[in-house]
DNA sequence: CGCGCTATGTGCGTTGTCGGACAGACGACC
DNA sequence: GGTCGTCTGTCCGACAACGCACATAGCGCG
């Protein structure tokens, strides 16, 4: 775990429309579900951090020490079998979530890796300081709550994505739901961290790659994916990925903008 | 959901010692992490209802009207996918269990649906009721915070085994779950059904279950399969059933004898 | 007893992915 | 401008599981 610090912005600045304002710059769409003033207030005790790809936020069994909430990097929940050599990357945690999940339920050791695959930054809470958020405030648990159903149903829809669908499909799902966490056209990957992710070989990446990019969905060059065609690229997709934006809305819906207008454009361009 | 309802036990013997006695032979053992006044006090307030192999408790996307805690019977939790034809099996949940976890998280709406796998009784309680002894009780409220972050647990662990385990393994891993939730050596389940489960094909369950009969770990015939060697069934596993194990203990170890004693024989008999 | 339903068993070619090995190609850096 | 490490592309055979079709066998029921 070794985040390098930025400014604390939270503690330099404090309170006022002000600090709201710098926030929209730095925000978690999650917590963008709390009151403003509440969320103002627990983001005061926070600090944001520069996650690098790459990062592993927690190993499998490892006490929580801070909970993350993400502004535009995004973390890989990882389940690990046989012994730490095989992976597969069960969800996927943007501005949209949070991890550390399993301080919200009362536990403090993670059954999941979690992985930064997206560089970027975050806002980092100390788990006691969180401990004492959750029972001080309880609309915080109750989002939290929510949350954590949410990630229970999409973990739920990995699974079975993960058995029934082929490598391509589970590729163009991966790219917009990268996409969806990092705001950006293009990001760093690697074919090798892709097949890592997915859980497949690297040539079967290079493959389903190729097909995409063959029919100009994406672009690619040594590391670097560049979305060309996201209408298209949504309908090369498998239905996961509208499911998963799905079981978002139906679990945070009323509290995220966001989410909607993603579904919204991926129910009007996708072509199923 | 078409669960016939036994005469309720709870209300017709109210309290005291003679009560708990009863009990002990309908437990439920998620329950048994309560202390024993709160949770007769909870029994109280259920019903023990039949349910008979088939019987869907949600499905998925349903208000959840009941939730339910398993004494002999086991159910399926199962991811949908492709519009209610594809399934595949992510979760069981018997007397170390209950259903609706949805309820726990403040959602009243299901992402999965729960099939029942294994005939038996199970205790029922209104959704009214339970999210009012949610508030209540909070020793409960913990409780079930924990087995919800087994389950994630779980969840992720049958996703990563889905995907990298071999037929033969994960049939093997079934059965003993299975076992372990019957409380028999032997139960009914057609190859059609265990295929569904798996999400596998019928012919693929015939070649592995006929592999493990011809190694005399198992015998059936005609929707009846008997465990004959559970310390070489374990062996034939693959190590997510041991995990699965870990996992419960992790989070609800302390509070259960059972599992403990499960995954002590687990790590003595089985050869890795 | 035999009918019919359902559960189980077998054959075939096909497909998706695997594992390993190696060749080319980009780009950073000296 | 050349070198080297890393990323990407292509080949091979192998195999687990697939889909489909059809054959056999247990068991309840009239």
């Amino acid at each position: 775990m070794s985040a390098q610090e930025l400014p604390n912005m939270a503690r330099q600045i404090r309170g006022g429309s002000m600090l709201t304002a710098r926030y929209s710059a730095a925000s978690n769409r999650l917590l963008d579900g709390l009151p403003p003033r509440k969320r103002d207030r627990f983001l005061a005790e926070c600090t944001l951090v520069d996650l690098a790809l790459g990062n592993i936020l927690y190993e499998r069994g490892d006490l929580i020490r801070h909970v993350y909430f993400p502004v535009d990097s995004s973390v890989s929940m990882l389940a690990v079998i046989d012994r730490d050599r095989t992976a597969l990357e069960v969800g996927m945690v943007g501005s949209e979530g949070m991890c550390g999940h399993a301080l919200v339920l009362g536990s403090d050791v993670t059954p999941l890796r979690a992985l930064v695959q997206g560089a970027g930054t975050s806002w980092r809470m100390k788990a006691p300081t969180f401990r004492r958020q959750l029972e001080n405030v309880p609309a915080l648990h109750h989002l939290l709550w929510r949350y954590v159903g949410v990630l229970f149903g999409q973990l739920a829809q990995a699974a079975a994505c993960t058995r029934f669908h082929v490598v391509e499909q589970r590729l163009a799902r991966w790219l917009l739901m990268t996409q969806d966490r990092s705001r950006a056209d293009s990001f760093e990957v690697t074919q090798e961290f892709l097949a890592f992710m997915l859980g497949i070989r690297r040539v079967s990446v290079t493959i389903a790659a190729g097909s995409l990019q063959s029919r100009r969905l994406i672009r690619y060059r040594r590391g670097r994916i560049v979305i060309l065609n996201r209408g298209r690229l949504e309908a090369a997709a498998c239905s996961c990925y509208r499911t998963d934006l799905q079981i978002y809305q139906d679990g945070l819906g009323a509290r995220s903008k966001f989410q909607r207008a993603l579904l919204a454009r991926a129910t009007k361009e996708g072509t199923p």
